[in-house]
DNA sequence: ATGGCGTACCGTGTTACCTCA
DNA sequence: AGTGAGGTAACACGGTACGCC
C-alpha cells in the first residue's frame, strides 16, 4: 500500500486486525522527515494550510499526518517547558527560603539587643527616678543640677556612660528598635515608644543622662 | 441581523505500536 | 526469547472560529 511515496503497510500487516481493536497503520518518521519537521516547528509552532500542504508533498506524508506531527510536537514542547519552569519556581523557592532564614536569625539576633537594651533602660530610670526624690527630700527643691548646668557632660559621665553599655551597644542604639511582634514599624509605634520622655530629642530640656549623678 | 450547519483546527488525554535495555 | 518502560504516531473528544445559507 502505497502512500505519496510511503509504504503503510511496512510491518504492520503481519498480524490480522481483530475486529474490536482497530489497527493502526503505525510508521515511525524517517530521520530526515523528523529533522524537516524539527527546523520548522523552530521558526513556527503552527502551519498555515497552505504551508502544510506544501510540507506533506515535500516530505511524502499526508497533510494530516503534518497536522498531527505539529499537534504532539506542541503538546511535548509544552510539557517540556511546564517541567523546566518547575525546576526554575524550585532553584528562586530554595534561594529565597535561605535568604529568609538568614533574616529571620538577624531579627531574633537584634530583638535580642533591643530587649537588652530596654531593660537597661527602664532600670536607669528608675534609679534617676529614686535619686530625684531622694534629692527633693533633703533640699525641698526639685533638682536642677545638670551637666548643662555646669557646660556640658564631664569626662566622669562619659566614662560612667561607657561602662554601663558598652561602646559597642551605644553604637548600636538607633537601629534596635523593633521588637519580636514589628509593633514598633509604624509612625504611630514609634510616637507611643517616644512618649515616656526616654527619646525625647528636643524640647524637653533634659535628656536620660540628666539622671546620672 | 441571526441562527443552524459543515468544516477545519486546536488542546488534552488516551491508545497502540515500536524500540531498547 | 521474553518483558517492562519510555517514546511517539494516531486517534477521540470537546471546544472554538469561520464561512455559507
Amino acid at each position: 500500500m502505497m502512500l505519496d511515496g510511503v509504504d503503510y503497510t511496512l510491518e504492520m500487516m503481519a498480524e490480522p486486525i481483530s475486529a474490536t481493536k482497530k489497527k493502526k497503520n503505525k510508521r515511525k518518521f524517517t530521520d530526515e522527515q523528523i529533522k524537516s519537521l524539527e527546523m520548522m516547528f523552530e521558526s513556527e509552532t503552527r502551519l498555515e494550510p497552505g504551508k502544510k500542504m506544501e510540507v506533506a508533498k515535500e516530505l511524502g506524508l499526508h497533510p494530516r499526518q503534518v497536522a498531527i506531527w505539529f499537534q504532539n510536537k506542541r503538546a511535548r514542547w509544552k510539557s517540556k517547558q511546564l517541567q523546566r519552569d518547575y525546576t526554575i519556581l524550585q532553584q528562586n523557592h530554595s534561594t529565597l527560603a535561605s535568604k529568609l532564614e538568614s533574616l529571620i536569625k538577624e531579627k531574633q539576633a537584634l530583638v535580642i539587643q533591643l530587649q537588652k537594651l530596654n531593660d537597661l533602660l527602664t532600670k536607669q530610670k528608675e534609679k534617676g527616678e529614686a535619686i530625684k526624690s531622694d534629692s527633693e527630700g533633703k533640699l525641698g527643691l526639685p533638682m536642677e543640677k545638670s551637666e548643662h548646668a555646669h557646660g556640658g557632660i564631664s569626662d566622669d559621665d562619659s566614662a560612667r556612660k561607657m561602662e554601663y553599655f558598652g561602646v559597642e551597644e551605644e553604637l548600636n542604639l538607633i537601629s534596635m528598635v523593633e521588637p519580636t511582634d514589628g509593633s514598633l514599624t509604624s509612625p504611630e509605634d514609634w510616637r507611643s515608644f517616644d512618649s515616656d520622655g526616654l527619646f525625647c530629642q528636643s524640647g524637653c530640656g533634659y535628656h536620660w543622662w540628666d539622671y546620672w549623678s
